[in-house]
RNA sequence: GCGGGGAUGGCCCAGCGGUACGGCGGCAGCCUGCUAAGCUGUUUCUCGAAUGAGAGCGAGGGUUCGAAUCCCUCUCCCCGCGCCA
């Protein structure tokens, strides 16, 4: 949730925001609208409620004295009438104030690309020598400024989706027959070769000063909504029956949440917590898109880092997030792109995010495998998570970054580690001591 | 699931129908010729330019002129019993 001071004081910082991201301003009046009334109404409640003080305490003495109180008890059930429906009025404005404050949009950084589009998004830096296909090589060009390092290959390689089966690495059609599409059975070395990559990315996080948490899997409403913005989420959540409980879609929200409501002492900052647990979401609206395989699906394991801190130092713990990020994956050898996330494809949380994007040979592409965000007070404002300052309480600022998505990761060594001839994975260096093969066939 | 006990400010804890006591910690200041002790103030949220006012005792209802306090529902924690990987 934005400031709402800062918005009362500088509307037009916000409209900019607004504006940048595409977002209908009407809801600036709107809210202008329904926050003066609910203002007014304030005012006159808080003169009743006075009054109302006034008259209780009276009653205290006057029963002292012996004297008659029927008077003043009369005088309070009135106003206690004139209270009550302004407190209904004003329950409703707030209401309808709040829902057009959790549908506004955090400010951006300067630095973020004003435009729409992913394929706006600004390349920022390039790493690794990448395996290309000719037939590929103008998109590879394209995606990297000219800046990217390739080598030339002859044969477009194999898809995941064809080596899944050939390996007998997965097995998607029992999996949609008992869960649906995008669902899997993963077997055999990438079973453990999914182990080794969490168990890699833990080790790796936790020499980075990390925290690891395996947080709950399921949130409630409350948790869930203070974590994320229900408005986008609701497509992307599952619900469970007759239950307050959502399952997670990544443990940045269950970490996140860990202190709702809480007042941290500056001295415990920053906080770095790194979350492992599977991730549940329903990619509604994705149909048709990436359809076969394990890159887009219902269920995944993820590895994710995770910042509380002071709100002048979140910038650079954007920074060390992306760069932890980049390092995994400079450690498992895999090339990639970052961009800088522009303006109209930025959740409403984020005031700036980096993608990581690997390169796949065989889909002759980069491919989102991370996401780092700083969402600044926005997430922490509706979590109600502050620090001790010396100029009183402030909310903290959350970072949040993928460090290793299984899945996807997994693709990405399918197609940048496999043999020539398409019958071998080699497993990167890194992992090979996790997952004690370095070969799979 | 059953029975019993709980939930009060950053933390600990008192209050159990008349408007939240005290301690610790934090911050600011004073004092002391030394980072110790002591003293004073402050410590949540909202509205207001401000003197100020209002709200707030796990959540939501109810009774009452007045509720942290009484009643109801719910959530969570602790202790026992049961069940269970």
């Amino acid at each position: 949730m934005i400031d709402i001071h800062l918005l009362r004081e500088n509307p037009e910082m916000f409209r900019k925001a607004f504006k940048a991201r595409g977002f209908d301003e009407s809801a600036l009046e709107d809210f202008f609208r329904l926050d003066s009334q609910w203002r007014e109404k304030l005012k006159d409640l808080n003169t009743l409620r006075h009054e109302k003080n006034d008259i209780t305490a009276s009653i205290s003495s006057l029963i002292k004295e012996g004297k008659d109180v029927e008077d003043a008890k009369g005088k309070v059930k009135s106003i206690n009438e004139r209270i009550n429906s302004l407190e209904t009025e004003m329950a409703e404005i707030e209401n309808a104030r709040t829902k057009v404050l959790n549908i506004m949009p955090n400010l951006l950084h300067e630095s973020v690309p004003v435009c729409k589009g992913d394929e706006n998004n600004q390349f920022h830096s390039f790493w690794g020598n990448a395996r290309v296909y000719s037939g590929d090589l103008e998109e590879f060009k394209n995606s990297t400024a000219g800046k990217g390092k390739f080598t030339l290959i002859e044969r477009k390689p194999v898809s995941h989706v064809d080596l899944l089966s050939s390996l007998d690495l997965a097995d998607l059609e029992r999996a949609s027959r008992v869960s649906g599409a995008r669902f899997f059975y993963l077997k055999n070395r990438l079973v453990k070769l999914e182990l080794a990559l969490v168990n890699y990315a833990v080790d790796f996080l936790s020499e980075r000063g990390f925290n690891v948490v395996e947080p709950p899997y399921m949130l409630n409403l409350s948790a869930m909504s203070g974590a994320t913005d229900m408005e986008t989420f609701k497509d992307t959540l599952y619900k469970m029956e007759g239950e307050d409980l959502y399952l997670i879609s990544t443990s940045e929200h269950p970490i996140a949440s860990m202190y709702m409501g809480e007042t941290l002492e500056s001295s415990s900052l920053p906080l770095r917590i790194a979350g492992v647990s599977p991730c549940f979401r329903r990619e509604a609206g994705a149909h048709g898109k990436d359809t076969k395989g394990i890159f887009r699906v219902h269920q995944f394991t993820k590895i994710e880092q995770f910042i509380f801190c002071h709100p002048d130092e979140s910038w650079e713990f954007l920074e060390e997030l992306l760069k932890n990020s980049e390092d995994i994956f400079r450690n498992l050898e895999i090339p990639y792109r970052v961009v800088n996330v522009c303006s109209g494809e930025l959740g409403n949380l984020a005031a700036k995010k980096y993608d990581i994007e690997a390169w796949f040979p065989a889909q002759g592409k980069f491919r989102e495998v991370v996401s780092a965000s700083n969402d600044t007070d926005y997430q922490a404002r509706s979590l109600g998570i502050k620090f001790r300052g010396k100029s009183g309480n402030q909310f903290v600022h959350t970072l949040n970054s993928t460090a290793i998505a299984t899945t996807r990761t997994i693709v990405a060594i399918m197609e940048n580690f496999q043999s020539e001839d398409g019958k071998k994975i080699k497993i990167p260096e890194v992992l090979v001591p996790y997952t004690g093969f370095d070969t799979i066939s």
